[in-house]
DNA sequence: CTGTGCAAG
DNA sequence: AATTCTTGCACAG
């Protein structure tokens, strides 16, 4: 009977043991005020002075010469030439410069692990788990800066792995800056939520490792509940709502309010990151799900002026969707209205269309183009119709293009349902016929990865990164496994499948309320 | 499947 | 808080 405050220990213990390992070494990379970085290598006699970039009439980011003068992201134009006269201003509304360097920045990353995760233009986490390597006899030596403010040092051999971690991501770093000109902040840790914590303690140009010790610490370290990403500004005010407004407060919430405001998913995860818990993988950045561009303005009322803005953005988006060689089979608009009330929303509606019916070359620039522009340009002028009424009068301060549903390029998609892939149907994950060389045979040959269609490649290297580094062969007891499931079954499952389970039965615990579409009834034993 | 909301840079 | 422009994911109907 562990029922009463039993729960509350349950909660805790399971946070600090089951979930809370430190067998991955993930890093993360930040490229320094990215776009200002970008404009100075194109034009070097930017370099050395203050130097912001500019979307409309904000000053997006700036460079550090900027900042020592006062100058702040996202402050408007106006108030920024105020506070520093002699800044210059590069205009940042063409990100066309800033994906071919992010592309190209992605590519050396990935030389260094397959497992790499873009996060916007400038940001990138890489698993290099599978690199470190077990000699006892390996330096111990950490490159660029430490974090920790505790008297011990974990015995689980992490302190080893993260060191190692540490040169990896010198290299990485060392390798952008020689290969590009790029310099950028690095931070090293067990999981992907500290390790992005732990890299902006030192900035610009520099590298963090976090020793596992002090993970607690680094999270409690911040100054707002903000800071940690996953809450944004619409989870904060709902948290304020409930008066919860720092770290601790957020650690000792009760789940069944949190449940509440929430929902049980964000509910449980943030709860989590405020213990600096991240069980989230490094995702293998894929191509694009979506494709789009959209333009604010200053607020326009005829149908006339909605065409041309639409025919406008149509050009930008057909050129990139051209670019990325697949077809698209839905199409989005989205509408800002400016409402009487004083604020603005936002609407969308969407259709499917078809695309490049006449599969001519994507090279052929010929009139098929104008005839299908034409087409998107009439299916667009629907789609708007269904947001404004026409009748009334409506003010429209934004206009936004979007196509989806991109054939994957290869076969597709039966019931990609996640779970059923852990069930008895096992598909061969490689051709296991062609005999590996003597030197790889452990390893796995990064150059095969490359061969294969992406969701199988996707679906190959996930199995890896869960299997990696074969832990602790604890038998489960009854108590480290949801009540009613198979300990045996439950210790074969993947780590992010029994994380989930577990979480679902702490929520259990707590709410009673809860969908039936949860995973804990697929592994149920019958009774 | 469609549309909204929230997160990220 | 939301401002820019863009993408992805979770949720609800």
């Amino acid at each position: 009977m562990e029922e009463e405050d039993g729960d509350h220990d349950f909660l805790f213990s399971a946070a600090a043991q089951s979930t809370d390992r430190h067998e991955r070494v993930i890093v993360h990379i930040d490229i320094d005020c990215y776009y200002a970085q970008v404009e100075m290598i194109l034009n070097p006699s930017l370099r050395g002075k203050p130097l912001g970039i500019k979307q409309k009439n904000l000053v997006v980011t700036c460079n550090y010469e900027a900042r020592a003068l006062g100058v702040e992201k996202l402050m408007t134009i106006k108030s920024a030439l105020e506070k520093c006269p002699s800044l210059i201003l590069a205009n940042g509304e063409d990100l066309k410069n800033y994906r071919e360097m992010s592309e190209k920045i992605y590519k050396v990353l990935q030389s260094y692990s397959p497992f790499v995760e873009k996060l916007g233009l400038d940001e990138n986490f890489v698993d290099v788990t599978h690199k470190i390597v077990k000699s006892p006899e390996v330096q111990h030596v950490i490159s660029g800066h430490t974090f920790h403010d505790s008297e011990d040092i974990c015995t689980c051999g992490c302190t080893e792995r993260l060191a190692q971690g540490s040169l990896i991501a010198q290299k990485m770093r060392d390798h952008l800056r020689d290969e590009l000109g790029i310099t950028s902040c690095g931070g090293i840790a067990f999981n992907k939520l500290l390790a992005k914590l732990v890299g902006t303690t030192h900035k610009p140009n520099q590298q963090t490792t976090l020793l596992s010790t002090s993970s607690l610490s680094l999270i409690k370290s911040l100054k707002h509940l903000r800071n940690i990403p996953g809450i944004g500004s619409a989870i904060n005010r709902k948290l304020e709502v409930l008066g919860i407004n720092t770290i601790e407060k957020l650690q000792s919430a009760e789940m069944c309010k949190l449940t509440e405001a929430l929902g049980g998913k964000t509910a449980n995860q943030i709860q989590q990151l405020s213990f600096g818990i991240d069980n989230s993988h490094v995702k293998i950045t894929d191509r694009p799900k979506s494709i789009g561009a959209e333009d604010g303005f200053i607020p326009i009322r005829s149908e006339g002026e909605v065409r041309k803005k639409l025919s406008c953005l149509l050009n930008r988006v057909l050129e990139l969707v051209e670019k990325d060689g697949r077809k698209p089979c839905q199409l989005k608009l989205t509408v800002r209205k400016l409402h009487p009330s004083s604020h603005s929303v936002r609407e969308s509606r969407q259709t499917t269309i078809e695309y490049g019916t006449g599969t001519g070359s994507s090279t052929q620039q010929g009139p098929g183009d104008e005839k299908q522009k034409m087409k998107l340009m009439t299916t667009l002028m629907n789609l708007f119709e269904r947001i404004i009424d026409c009748d009334v009068s409506w003010q429209v301060t934004l206009l936004g293009i979007s196509f989806s549903g991109f054939s994957s390029g290869n076969s597709e998609s039966p019931a990609k349902n996640s779970i059923n892939k852990y069930f008895p149907v096992k598909k061969s994950p490689l051709r296991s016929e062609e005999p590996l060389p003597p030197s790889k045979r452990c390893r796995f040959d990064e150059s095969v990865l490359q061969e294969l269609p992406p969701d199988i490649r996707q679906e190959v290297l996930e199995d890896m990164q869960n299997q990696l580094p074969s832990p602790d062969p604890q038998k489960p007891t009854d108590s480290d496994c949801p009540k009613g499931v198979d300990p045996l079954v439950f210790c074969e499952l993947p780590v992010e499948i029994r994380e989930e389970l577990l979480a679902e039965e702490r929520t259990k615990k707590q709410t009673t309320i809860k969908k039936s579409n949860n995973l804990l009834q697929y592994f149920r034993k019958a009774s």
